[in-house]
This record gives structure tokens, C-alpha cells and sequence, in this order.
DNA sequence: GTGGTCTAGACCACA
DNA sequence: GTGGTCTAGACCACT
């Protein structure tokens, strides 16, 4: 488990990202509560209004609610989760895409790139 | 023509990104002159001191030479844009692959989504 | 009948203000008991500690009393009600005024504003 | 220029309200700076934190805009104030009827109430 | 100069 | 215990 932030991100934002992700991939369900401030704060040794920011972010995207006095828990508006997927997945691979044309890359340049980065990582696998 | 910058990014990193392209793209070839700061600081209406990091930029990639006294040009050594194109393709679908399974995408998902994604787009072309 | 509570606002004062609108409504009349302590918190399922400084806040204002070992009951000098209800009215208009005032609308517009919006209620009902 | 903050309120969320009021009002207009987040800060008597706070929360109703390394604007896009103008006065219009009719007011005594509260400040103006 | 991030440490209200 | 707010002071990148 790394704990180390950089890239030039925020790191609350950086956090944001890690915890949506657990989430979304399922590590985090439904009603699980969140480490409180002070424990995510050690856990990933950031200030505790770091971790509070991020919190919030992750409370205006509406993934996760914060109960008054009892702590942060990933909303059970499960269809948030599906929905959240889809539109991350969509907008990945327009922006990827859009980002392959700008640089003059035909569809069928980029339909093969995949292909092979994929076939080359699963047999890297094995 | 907007050439309005947004998105948190800084400016002359949008404005790198955006040349950069168009070399790549074959837009400013091999020996074509830039505009001068200046005259690139009112096209896009940025401060010059902005374009000036921008060039800076350039030049630290090799992408771009520096003159004394005639200005910024597209550098001739042409296998650097080949190489670039490369490195940029490879480092687009890693970073592209690597997002779409932290939010727990397969392969096969990820190769559908692509297929569905060019195709629709090609329809829309129509 | 939902009891979920959100709102910023604290629990046991959004529950106050619950039971005071329904005391001033009349739908707890002058004497009425209140459910126990516990079986309120139950009710609306809400932490009986919560509960318990609901009744504290509303035996502040006077609108409910303790009879030690008996209960919470809706309090028999009925004055309070016209009072309370009366000052609750002034105090809301003024507000209200007040906050389209800072928005920098006349009291036509608040005047004209008012009367659409139930004139577009009443007709709602029909 | 009453510069003291009360009411329970989270500063950053009383100051934001006195500006989107401003802005409202038209005392600020399309394009104009807001004083820098330290200068402000000095003006109210706090934190410039605070302020930054106050200014993020602006930007996140989209009535301000923030250009790097120049400074915070109102937007230019002018038709969010007359949007946010209606809504605001809608929302407020429809919050102070609701909680009239919870305290069991009728339609006829809201309207009443207001007039009379309207007519008595005009003549207290006189 | 500007806004943005981060820390350390304090205090508060809510449950 | 929890999250939320606020301050003071530091550092950074952008223009």
C-alpha cells in the first residue's frame, strides 16, 4: 500500500480519486464508512483538513454522505455507482480518442494500438 | 477560432500542448517559423511572458529551436517528431488502459467500449 | 411518512420545529402527551439522547413541560400558542421581506411575486 | 459597512452570501475584480483562508470566475444573474409560503400578513 | 502581484 | 467519538 502523493496534483484531489475508484471497482460498498479525518489523516499521514477537502469533494459528487456526528459513508444510492462508471468510462476514452486524432492518429491507428498494448500486457501475465 | 484557455491547467502548458500537436500533425513542418512572442501573445491574447515560457517548453522537449535574433523554429532533426508521436501513442493508451481498470474495467470491456465509441463516431460523420 | 432528516440544520432542532409547526397547527392539543423519550427516538428513529434535547429546547420556549416521572406534555397556558404563533408570522414575513429586499427587488414585485405563486398553488389544487 | 459576522453561520458561507447579493443587486457588476482574497481578507477582519473559501464557493454557483494569477471576477456571462435572481426569489417566495402553511396559516392570511407588513414599513419611511 | 494548497493546532456543535 | 470551521503562517505556480 503506497501512500506517497505527487504528480503535481492536489493531494486531496489525488485522495478523491484514489477513494472514488475503491468504490467504484466495488472495495468500498454500499453503507461502508470511510476511515474518520484523523484516521485517514494517519493512515495516508496528510493533515486531517486535507482529508476533510477531500471528504467534502467526494460529498458534492454525491458518492458519499456524511452522517452528523457519526462519520462519512458511501451513499446507498446504488445507482449512482453505475451511472458514475459509465460516464467515467465514456469520457475516458473520448478525451483518449480526441487526444489521439489531435495528434493525427486515424481510428484504425488507434483501434490497433489498443489492441496490441492489450495483447502484449495479458501475455505479460502469464 | 476560440482561443480561449480554461481548465485549471496552466496556460502555456495549453498552449505547448497545442503546438505541439500541430507539428505532429504535420500543420508546421520541419524549419517553419513560429510567431514571435509577441505577435503569438495578441493571436491567442495571452501575456507574452506567458509564450515565452511556452517556447521555453518547446525547446526543453527539442521540438523547437531557438534563433538568436530570427526567432523560434520548428526543429529539422525530423526523427525527433516520429519518436514523439510514438512515445506520446504509447503513453495515451497506457495512462488510458491504466484508468479504465482502477475503475475495474476488463480488457474486453475496455476493447468493446473503444469498437462502440469509433464506430458510433463514424456514424455521426456520415 | 419519511423521517429521514437532512438539511444541515441539526437534528433535534429540525425535530423542535416539527413538533412546534404541529402543535400550533392543532394537531397536539393543550395537555397532549408526547411519546417517551425513547419511544419518539424510535419513532423517528433518531438517537434518544437527540431526542431528549428536542424536549429540552421546546421546554425552553415555554411550548411544552415536564411533569417529573410522568412525561412531556404540550403546555395548558394556551396564550403561548397565539403568541408564539403570531410572533413566528411577523418574524417570517419580515424575514422573507427582508431577503428580497437584499436581492434588490421592490415590494411590488414581492407584492406581484406572492400572489402568482398562490394564485399557481390554488390552481395546482383543482 | 457593518464588517461583523454572527448567526451561527460558517463565515465563508455569510460572506458569500453578502456578495452574491451584491452582485445581485448590480452593485458589482459583469466583469468587475473583487479585491484579492488577502485584501478582503484585511477589509472583513478575517483569514484570508476564509475568504478563499468564500470565493471557491462563488465560483462553484458559476457567478464568479477566477483568472490565474490575476485575480477573481464577476462573470461576464450575465445571464446567470437574471437566472440565479429568479430562482433565488422563487425559492424564497415558496419557502416562506411552505412554512406558513405548516405553522396552519390559509392563503388569504399569508397575503394579508404581507400587506400589511408592506404598508406599515412604507409609512415608517415617510 | 494573484489564487491555491498544505500544515499545525485550536475550538465547536452534534450524536 | 464524529465532522466542520477558523486561524496563522508557510510555500508554490501562474501572470
Amino acid at each position: 500500500m503506497t501512500d506517497t502523493f505527487q504528480s503535481s496534483q492536489p493531494i486531496y484531489s489525488q485522495l478523491a480519486d484514489r477513494i472514488k475508484k475503491q468504490i467504484l471497482r466495488g472495495e468500498l460498498k454500499s453503507g461502508d464508512k470511510l476511515p474518520s479525518v484523523r484516521e485517514m489523516g494517519i493512515l495516508v499521514s496528510v493533515n486531517p483538513n486535507t482529508v476533510q477537502r477531500t471528504y467534502r469533494e467526494l460529498e458534492g459528487v454525491g458518492i458519499v454522505e456524511t452522517k452528523r456526528g457519526q462519520g462519512t459513508f458511501v451513499t446507498e444510492r446504488e445507482e449512482i455507482f453505475t451511472m458514475m462508471r459509465e460516464q467515467l468510462k465514456q469520457e475516458g476514452i473520448s478525451q483518449f480518442v480526441k487526444g489521439m486524432h489531435e495528434m493525427g492518429y486515424s481510428n484504425e491507428e488507434i483501434a490497433a494500438g489498443l489492441q496490441a498494448f492489450l495483447k502484449n500486457e495479458s501475455e505479460g501475465k502469464k
